[in-house]
RNA sequence: GUGGGCGUAGCUCAGCUGGUAGAGCUCCUGGUUGUGGUCCAGGCGGUCGCGGGUUCAAGUCCCGUCGCUCACCCCA
């Protein structure tokens, strides 16, 4: 035997066990965005690069290490797309959406691909499902936004949820504030942790988060971005809050959320589960004015989330999916030579819209009638040239019939019930 | 990239101080039963992750390596 193969680290097989949890939550999503005008759109698995490098920012985690990136063999420069906002802004700025009523309201449940070391909840494949409004400003599209994936989380039963709400400001804003904040942790350097310092060009936000006393100790008189918002932008937070009070969803304030893409502005949120491991955030989003604009099309605001599918089921526990009915097991003595009659029966059947299931495993008398218990069929047919045996399991009795009137009697049966 | 834990049948796992592999479940067959479920018997299935080393002898000890997993970082 040769070498067993099996999958590239980071990737896993849907099972037929758990693809059953997966197609109720996509249900759950595609009714619950449908519901409020949200169409559903693909965009390729891959993009050109320059999609990621333009759109998620080239300073990110996810630019600088994480993509897979290769050649297309024509000299181009493609990449696995490692998110879904900003591919479907280029496809917005492509196609010119501006043109239709705004916002124009998207969504997905698409595979996304991060050369990341896996963990629990964290893979190099994974799903997310995502929604993005482009085209208004209004802070009631933020609100919605939120609404929205707090519903599709509150029905798929995700527990220890917790909501955290910030605004980053205009991009300008932002940039002046990082500065800002920068300058201080230099004045304040030698009462931070070596890893805090060691991370002020890079990732200075992340100084917030620190659990060294030291740096707590310098954090607490650190300059605070939400302090720092311009008149309009603290208007627009102030009118995404009031709705999120008027909805009854729960939030906290955090102004040191931070999200790993440039591309945000304004508002950003992200929920998070204490029924999952380190990787605690199961979805998040915000606002991204600026986006569609770098990726070539005109100046449009917009604003939407992901959240990822592995997490949610993990953090949901796995509820159990029922098999679909089986109407009827075609069972047959093959040493009798009615393979044929039996496979016209299972095919007749099947046009007549039954589920119905033929013995393709050459078992024993004994091992068909097993199998017919355990795929819980509700008529059993053992079939011979002329005569069949018909079962009903649920009735618990069994009748000669004619082979060739096996389905037509088990729909007259079925009409009278 | 760094660190912790783990790698024995499809699955869950036993194999004590080294002596050339076991159980339960699953699947299949036969018997029993009311033609299923119960019960009984049998069968399929493993180069003990891989490669070296020590030894008369290694799943068991030593070294290396690969893989899985969790955590750091970052994110969904």
């Amino acid at each position: 035997m040769s070498e067993r193969l099996q999958v590239p680290r980071g990737t896993y097989d849907v099972l037929p066990q758990d693809a059953g949890a997966r197609a109720a939550l996509e249900a759950t999503a595609r009714r619950i965005l449908e519901g409020a005008g949200y169409a559903r759109i693909e965009t390729p698995a891959f993009e050109h690069t320059e999609v990621f490098a333009r759109g998620v920012g080239a300073s990110t985690d996810i630019v600088q290490k994480e993509m897979y990136t290769f050649d297309d063999g024509g000299g181009r420069s493609v990449t696995l797309r490692p998110e879904g906002t900003a591919p479907i802004c280029r496809a917005y700025a492509e196609h010119g959406m501006h043109k239709l009523p705004q916002p124009v309201k998207l969504w997905y449940l698409s595979s996304f691909f991060r050369q990341e070391k896996p963990q629990a909840g964290r893979f190099r494949q994974f799903w997310q499902v995502g929604a993005e409004a482009i085209g208004s400003d209004d802070p009631a599209v933020d609100a919605e936004s939120i609404v929205l994936l707090s519903t599709l989380l509150d029905e798929l039963e995700v527990g220890g949820l917790r909501l955290r709400l910030a605004s980053l400001g205009t991009l300008a804003a932002r940039h002046a504030y990082r500065e800002e904040l920068q300058a201080y942790l230099r004045a304040h350097a030698d009462e931070l942790s070596a890893d805090v310092r060691e991370r002020i060009d890079l990732n200075p936000l992340r100084a917030f988060d620190s659990d060294h006393p030291g740096t707590r100790a310098a954090m607490a008189g650190a300059p605070l971005l939400l302090d720092h918002l311009d008149a309009d932008d603290a208007a627009h937070f102030a009118a995404v809050r009031e709705l999120l009070d008027r909805a009854g969803i729960a939030y906290e304030v955090d102004p040191t959320l931070v999200r790993g893409l440039d591309y945000y502005t304004r508002t950003v949120f992200e929920f998070t589960s204490d029924a999952l491991g380190a990787q605690s955030g199961v979805g998040g989003g915000g606002r991204y004015d600026g986006l569609v604009e770098m990726l070539g099309g005109p100046a449009t605001p917009g604003c939407g989330w992901a959240a990822g599918i592995e997490r949610m089921l993990l953090a949901a526990g796995g509820m159990p999916v029922a098999a679909p009915p089986v109407d009827l097991y075609v069972a047959f003595d093959d040493a009798a030579g009615s393979r044929a009659a039996a496979f016209a029966v299972a095919d007749e059947a099947r046009s007549a819209r039954l589920h119905a299931q033929l013995e393709l495993a050459g078992r024993s008398r004994k091992g068909q009638l097993k199998h017919a218990d355990r795929i819980d069929a509700r008529y059993v047919a053992v079939v011979s040239d002329d005569t069949t045996v018909l079962r009903d399991r649920h009735a618990g009795e069994q009748h000669g019939v004619p082979t060739g009137d096996v389905v037509a009697w088990i729909l007259r049966e079925r009409g009278m019930r």
